[in-house]
DNA sequence: CGGGTGACAACGT
DNA sequence: AACGTTGCCACCC
């Protein structure tokens, strides 16, 4: 797999994230089919410019945890655009949206 | 080949 | 919760 491939890959996984939710730079690598290779993924986004049309925002570190460091112009923006989507923002890091827990008798009742 | 560098991750303290 | 370590892997000298 040439160097090219991958960067298309992750890409596509890149913009396979739906609007309101988020993923980091791990999962981005493994549903690019390239598990470990975390790293590669921060690389290929900071290569492709705005010109790329990519959701960069929704990539974040493990657990919501925004990769700039805390107040840059970068993480500001980046949050911003999350929390527009809809995201909840708590310090440098987003919280993924709490699964509606579903009643016993939604279970029990398929309601 | 060898060492340094990251938009990383998992763990330990 | 905030760091420090280690493991990792592609790139670039």
């Amino acid at each position: 797999m040439t160097a090219r491939e991958r960067a298309t890959a992750i890409r596509k996984a890149v913009r396979g994230i739906k609007r309101g939710s988020f993923a980091s730079y791990g999962e981005v690598a493994r549903r690019a089919g390239l598990p470990g290779r975390a790293r590669l993924v921060g690389q290929v986004l900071r290569e492709s410019g705005d010109e790329a049309r990519l959701p960069w925002h929704r990539v974040t570190g493990a657990g919501g945890r925004i990769a700039f460091p805390a107040g840059s112009a970068s993480a500001r923006r980046q949050l911003s655009r999350l929390v527009r989507e809809g995201i909840e923002a708590r310090g440098n890091r987003v919280v993924a949206p709490r699964k509606p827990a579903r009643s016993l008798d939604a279970l029990l009742w398929k309601m």
